[in-house]
RNA sequence: GGGGGCGUAGCUCAGCUGGUUAGAGCGCCGGCCUGUCACGCCGGAGGUCGCGGGUUCGAGCCCCGUCGCUCCCGCCA
């Protein structure tokens, strides 16, 4: 009999009562009858009743045995009587009889259970991580991850794409983010920095002619965390592929990304491909967002004309000032208590999101007055007060509701208003009801502006990845007002998380120098910066782009989370710590000197001025 | 860097308008229990109400400061 086991804890059935079996695992839980003991012994593939009454030798060192301690019992296999069948358990219908027991190793008190899905604090899980692991639904995710993982390289080479490797060790890249810097111990004084992403080697791999790569991709930034976003390290699947269009991007990923979401969604429904495209400026109209929930079904206005002409005073100089007026439509609320809706929204907007307030008009058909039919359309509330009964008329045209309905309206600058009326479309939609449940709803954002002006500067900046192709080539950086040109860049979002940024890239060093300009740089500062990719782009570079959808996003969707770090089995916490291998730590001083390296702390960490 | 929320038993949380000895569930310890499977029953231990200061006859509750956690903004394509 092998030393450890015959079977796992997953899989005894009926068929092998009255055979003798061997089971290692942990003492998942134990109930003590007093004269019978019962152990659920728990490994990796589920969950074994183990049975011992009084009349055993071993009976006390059984009932003493600690929870999660490491054991191997051998015994005799029985059916469980009809009435004693657990139907939750794989293993419920048998149960094993201990006769030997060998304890590989005991465990001390533990400092949270791991039988149970009682919420602790994420700082004792992390620094127990190994212990967290083991419940359920944590070993469930990261399982899923696994799977979600190995399903992805499947497909993608399914699809003609290549596996490749690119370094670890690099230099910065022109993403945005801080880089992690590691010192280099040979060339005193210089450091290599850890990839953002691996950019700049895949737009390389793809002037070596591989045509088509992908890679489940470690991405490095120093920056801040927060629920959706884990500080320090990241996966991505990266991909790029040459002698393509946006839509040849498009058409290669959707599949992956549909048959992925379909395997893995247990039962939702996905958007079937061609996922909706919305340029940026549409999406910020009608969703207030870069990254619209296309789950909820509600759509924002621009209703500011009709505000412009009005006498409601207010909302007249916010849009004679250059600012915007959004509706909302909130079907069918016209009934709720004002105090309980209308009241409660306009709080919010002003304590949660900073908003001077979210007006609102209450619609229903009017009695017959003064030049109004019986049955009219007739707006309520302190804005109606201040229309035309023309005007109200023609908001509710604009915004798509009818009598019984509410119309809220955000108003401002219109990037302000734009945020107020996208997080009261999510606000109003889930109040509501009215956001599908069990689906996951795709699209791409697409037409993001090349360049937007720095409001603090009045500079023009890039808005993206300055190495996108402008749409119209060089003729629109040499033709057009800059903040009109859009870029071969695009979003990839899913129920309003945005997944990924890609681009079809500017492979023309003549482009790119031009475009470099018009935000400021000399020809001299682009040859420096980026000496490795226009030396690469000057001997023959093919038309490419790409993008690298967020791993740990796809799984926190797939595994129903908000918390990314559900989904990572060694995260990082929020400070960008390993609470459990203490990183990072101090180094000592001969490591310090065989780098070159002299620390200068600030005071309160223990430096001095 | 900025803003909001939270901080009460090992854990999750309740604690009324400021008023007697601060509670519950889970866990832990002890006892009982031969068919449970979140076993059950009885009993017990466990608290500087994050910390410091203030207001008050009286503070878990109000005020100020501080520390920690958390979410958001900035940042991050």
């Amino acid at each position: 009999m092998h030393a450890y086991r015959t079977h796992t804890c997953g899989a005894l059935r009926l068929a092998d009562a009255g055979r003798t079996a061997r089971l290692s695992g942990w003492v998942h839980r134990k109930r003590d009858h007093g004269q019978l003991l019962f152990v659920d012994l728990r490994d990796h593939y589920g969950v074994t009743q183990c049975v011992i009454d009084a009349s055993s030798p071993l009976f006390a060192a059984v009932d003493a045995l600690r929870l999660e301690s490491v054991v191997t019992f051998t015994g005799d296999i029985a059916a469980r009587s009809p009435d004693t069948v657990n139907p939750k358990l794989a293993t419920g219908e048998v149960e094993l009889t201990i006769a030997a027991l060998e304890i590989q190793s005991e465990a001390e008190p533990l400092p949270f259970p791991v039988n149970s899905d009682a919420e602790y604090p994420e700082d004792m899980r992390l620094a127990y991580r190994f212990l967290d692991l083991r419940r359920e639904h944590m070993h469930a995710h990261i399982m899923l991850r696994a799977e979600i993982i190995a399903s992805i390289r499947q497909r993608m080479i399914e699809q003609g794409f290549t596996e490749f490797q690119t370094p670890i060790l690099t230099a910065s890249s022109p993403e945005g983010a801080r880089d992690y810097l590691v010192p280099s111990r040979l060339h005193p004084g210089q450091f290599y920095a850890l990839p953002q992403a691996p950019q700049q080697f895949k737009q390389l791999l793809m002037i070596a002619g591989f045509d088509r790569y992908f890679q489940i991709a470690a991405c490095f930034r120093d920056e801040a965390g927060r629920a959706d976003r884990s500080p320090g390290e990241f996966y991505q699947l990266d991909f790029e592929m040459s002698f393509v269009t946006q839509e040849d991007v498009f058409a290669a990923i959707e599949p992956v990304l549909h048959g992925l979401f379909e395997e893995f969604g247990g039962g939702r429904a996905v958007t079937a491909p061609p996922f909706p495209r919305i340029p940026y400026r549409e999406a910020a109209l009608k969703y207030g967002s870069d990254k619209p929930d296309l789950r909820n079904p509600l759509v924002i206005a621009d209703v500011s004309q009709v505000f412009a002409r009005s006498k409601f005073r207010a909302f007249r100089r916010i849009v004679e000032n250059g600012g915007v007026v959004r509706a909302i439509p909130a079907p069918g609320s016209a009934a709720r208590p004002r105090s309980s809706f209308q009241d409660r929204m306009d709080g919010w907007a002003k304590s949660e999101m900073g908003a001077p307030g979210l007006g609102y008009i209450i619609l229903e058909r009017g009695e017959a007055g003064p030049g109004l039919p019986e049955g009219s359309l007739v707006g309520r509330g302190p804005i109606a007060n201040n229309l035309a009964p023309n005007e109200v008329v023609e908001i509710a045209e604009l915004a798509g509701v009818g009598a019984g309905d509410v119309v809220f309206f955000a108003a401002g600058p219109k990037a302000e208003a734009e945020r107020l009326a996208g997080a009261a479309r999510m606000r109003i939609g889930r109040e509501l009801g009215l956001i599908e449940e069990a689906a996951f709803r795709f699209c791409w954002i697409v037409d993001f502006p090349m360049y937007e002006l720095n409001e603090e500067t009045g500079q023009i900046e890039f808005s993206h990845n300055p190495f996108s192709m402008p749409q119209g080539g060089l003729a629109a950086l040499e033709q057009q007002d800059p903040l009109a040109i859009t870029a071969f860049q695009y979003d990839i979002v899913c129920n309003g998380v945005e997944l990924s940024s890609g681009a079809i890239r500017n492979h023309r060093p003549d482009i790119m120098l031009k475009a470099f300009a018009i935000a400021g740089y000399s020809a001299a500062e682009v040859e420096s910066r980026f000496a490795g990719m226009l030396n690469a782009f000057k001997y023959g570079a093919p038309p490419h782009g790409g993008s690298a959808p967020g791993i740990d996003r796809i799984v926190m969707l797939l595994a129903d989370t908000p918390n990314i770090r559900e989904v990572v089995a060694f995260p990082l916490n929020q400070q960008a710590q390993d609470l459990l291998m203490r990183a990072p730590a101090p180094v000592s001083p001969e490591r310090l000197r065989e780098l070159h390296l002299r620390l200068a702390l600030p005071e309160d960490k223990g430096g001095r001025r």
